[in-house]
DNA sequence: CAAAGTTTGAAACATTATAACATTTGCGGA
DNA sequence: TCCGCAAATGTTATAATGTTTCAAACTTTG
């Protein structure tokens, strides 16, 4: 077992993306939904690397590969790929960030790393519960959940450049 | 004890203004921190009841007051009152809610009524022990924790009307 | 009072997100 | 095939949220 989760460490990252992309186009074939070149190019832009992008970082690569694209195109494809459980929108950072557990439903936590950006996903079915539970004790329905934990990743502890 | 908490059932919420405000002068006092004209009104605006206030909506408040003002100060005066722990942040929403704990040094969970948007802080230590030691057996050091629950109040449930 | 620091005013600008409507594309049925 | 519908994309404009910058006023302290 690493010592470190994967985005901490050296990688081959590639393999991330290309992971990610065959994911998607598979679960979006058994839901019958069009993973189209726009979708599919925007998932692999916010696959790039494991920080969060915004909307509009990913609006200027489409327009540095040919594309010259506005805001609902981008938008549009984000609402997509958040509909199918392929990114997670970082809402502390106004930024989405690839999947890490694409097709197994579940509820994300998010380790943000304030001075590197990197976002690591975990699952913790046990913690999420718990949360539902809390809410309930309150006669509170609840529906989406959102647990974002800001600090610092291993790499940037002791650290005091930045990315 | 009541069978719902108190954002929930009707009120005299003019006491809960009320309190926030003395409340908020006794913390601003003690930390030598000064408690001004515009900072205690944003304070009271926010506190007009128990669903949080974007930006704007402060703004236009203030306006409707007879003070003028621009976005930089509302935008200060949130900041100043964030650090001092008199209100919090939803980052789901944009938006400001008063803090129902000033003073304990605690960290908030939010319940948020998606159809009344209605706000109801709890604090649940144990349960933010537990992500702040899942944090950490990433090695990630955990500074912020962000925790917001979306769904229904018990006010909203079974119900098709809004607000 | 005078200097230094803090708070507020004001204008411009930057970033994030949506509305509205036209056009094109993909796809199933006549 | 090709017609027609629905889904997807293009395009323009605008709304909503947040920041930078510099100047003026106020507060505190020596």
């Amino acid at each position: 077992m690493p010592e470190h989760a994967l985005p901490y460490r050296p990688h081959n990252h590639q393999a991330c993306v290309t992971q990610a992309l065959a994911d998607a186009r598979s679960i979006c074939r058994q839901a019958n939904a069009r993973l189209t070149p726009i979708r599919e190019r925007v998932l692999e832009l916010i696959w790039q690397s494991h920080k969060p992008l915004g909307a509009y970082d990913i609006l200027a690569k489409l327009g540095s590969d040919g594309h010259s694209s506005a805001p609902p195109t981008v938008y549009r494809a984000l609402d997509f790929l958040l509909q199918y459980g392929l990114i997670h929108r970082i809402a502390s950072l106004n930024a989405f960030v690839g999947c890490a557990h694409a097709g197994e439903r579940h509820r994300g936590t998010f380790l943000i790393c304030r001075t590197c950006g990197t976002v690591l996903e975990l699952t913790m079915p046990d913690l999420m519960q718990a949360i539902e539970t809390a809410a309930r004790t309150e006669a509170f329905q609840p529906d989406d959940v959102t647990l974002e934990v800001a600090g610092l990743c291993p790499q940037c502890q002791g650290d005091h450049h930045h990315d």
